[in-house]
DNA sequence: TTTAAAATTTAGACTTAACTAAAAAAATAT
DNA sequence: ATATTTTTTTAGTTAAGTCTAAATTTTAAA
């Protein structure tokens, strides 16, 4: 049985592995808020268990056991995440931290009965696909907006890590997740995308569009 | 914040002051399955934040304070186990060691959510009354089955701790808590109840009636 | 290609919550 | 009333997971 520290740790590399291809002790003492020699012992332990192959002062990687585990875990957020708006009523905003609590509970059976109970969901309410109980996850063909050209279409799934500010400004402008749009025009001038949204006309500033993340099917 | 230990140690005095008064450091470290000294340790710590009042060798009873922490803690296991029954068709018998992670979460509006989501429920599927969210709860009228006598009334509503086996028992019998009990007739000779359950007509050890609890109404 | 800066690791310390073994206090029995 | 047993506490140890400060390795710059 893995410690709950473990799991945080395991999960941090599957995030980062897939952002950045290189993990570096910095980048998970950063991502967790942790001091790397921290992570540099925590690694140690990790290879001694095999769920990560790393080698002093080269980096890290998950090995195929510790991919494993860190879908298992993110299942558990992804179905919690699900519970918590679909079933509790929370806004997506507010359900991370307490689904960052529930993916440590440790019962099999309790989270293959909760995804029956939520109809065995593809997509959490962020969009994210969530894995199977053996580890297989659908990947996204996921974009930042600023990587659209005119009349390019999307989903929106969500936005890059530290942006909650921006969350709330979505939200405020009522659109939802799971919307769609559409690059009207792209000012060269100063980066501003036209875009348009549940059939209303949008501008989203340059750093919006570096930080919205979509779905596109290419 | 308390720590998940923490939690466990109030929720054990809480019990523990319910069945006996005068609550030992043996019968919390028996309770924990923990050695005596480590409960001394533990209640020198709850002692310093005022939820306990703990006088060396003198045993140990909860403040206030320690009280209402105790029945939040009772309060969020018995939501959960409701949950766990009822939404995702657990057995009562399985659902207490999960209820035993997830009251630790750490989310009032989680509880209160939850509590909503369940119909406000006054019960936990073993019977067992829920405390409100100032910590409220209705004292029952419980007793043995062995204290009631011929023709009175109850309702099954669990078992005494340590006896997991005659809940099996019950289940086989396919007698569930809730269950309505009338005693027809006590043999003097060896204690043995004959009772009436659901229109069948069942009898009963005097051990089994030192161990079943019911709810009276006098 | 040497030097300076940045990243990483090592060494040692701290905290929490457990433990064992021994000492002290309280309860019980003779 | 004293001796024995039981209960409880103290003292010292351990393990996990964090930290700081110093040492080492790698990377980048001059």
């Amino acid at each position: 049985m893995n410690s709950q520290s473990e799991e945080d740790y395991l999960k941090a590399l599957y995030h980062l592995q897939m952002e950045n291809n290189r993990v570096t002790t910095n980048s998970i003492a950063d991502y967790l808020k942790m001091k790397p020699s921290s992570v540099t012992d925590m690694l140690k332990k990790l290879a001694e268990k095999n769920y990560v192959n790393y080698q002093k002062y080269k980096g890290t990687s998950l090995s195929k056991k510790g991919k494993l585990v860190a879908l298992q875990i993110i299942r558990k957020h992804r179905l919690w995440e699900t519970f918590l708006v679909e079933k509790l009523g929370f806004g997506w905003g507010q359900v991370h931290l307490i689904a960052e609590q529930l993916e440590h509970i440790k019962s099999e059976e309790l989270i293959e009965k909760l995804d029956a109970f939520l109809g065995n969901p593809k997509y959490d309410p962020h969009g994210d696909p969530i894995p199977n109980e053996k580890g297989r996850i659908e990947k996204m063909n996921q974009k930042l907006l600023i990587e659209l050209k005119q009349n390019q279409k999307g989903i929106i799934t969500g936005v890059k890590r530290g942006t909650a500010s921006l969350l709330s400004y979505l939200d405020k402008e009522n659109i939802k997740l799971g919307d769609g749009v559409k690059v009207l025009e792209i000012i060269e001038f100063d980066g501003t995308f036209i875009v348009e949204i549940n059939k209303r006309k949008l501008t989203f500033s340059e750093k919006i569009c570096q930080n919205l993340l979509l779905e596109t099917y290419d």
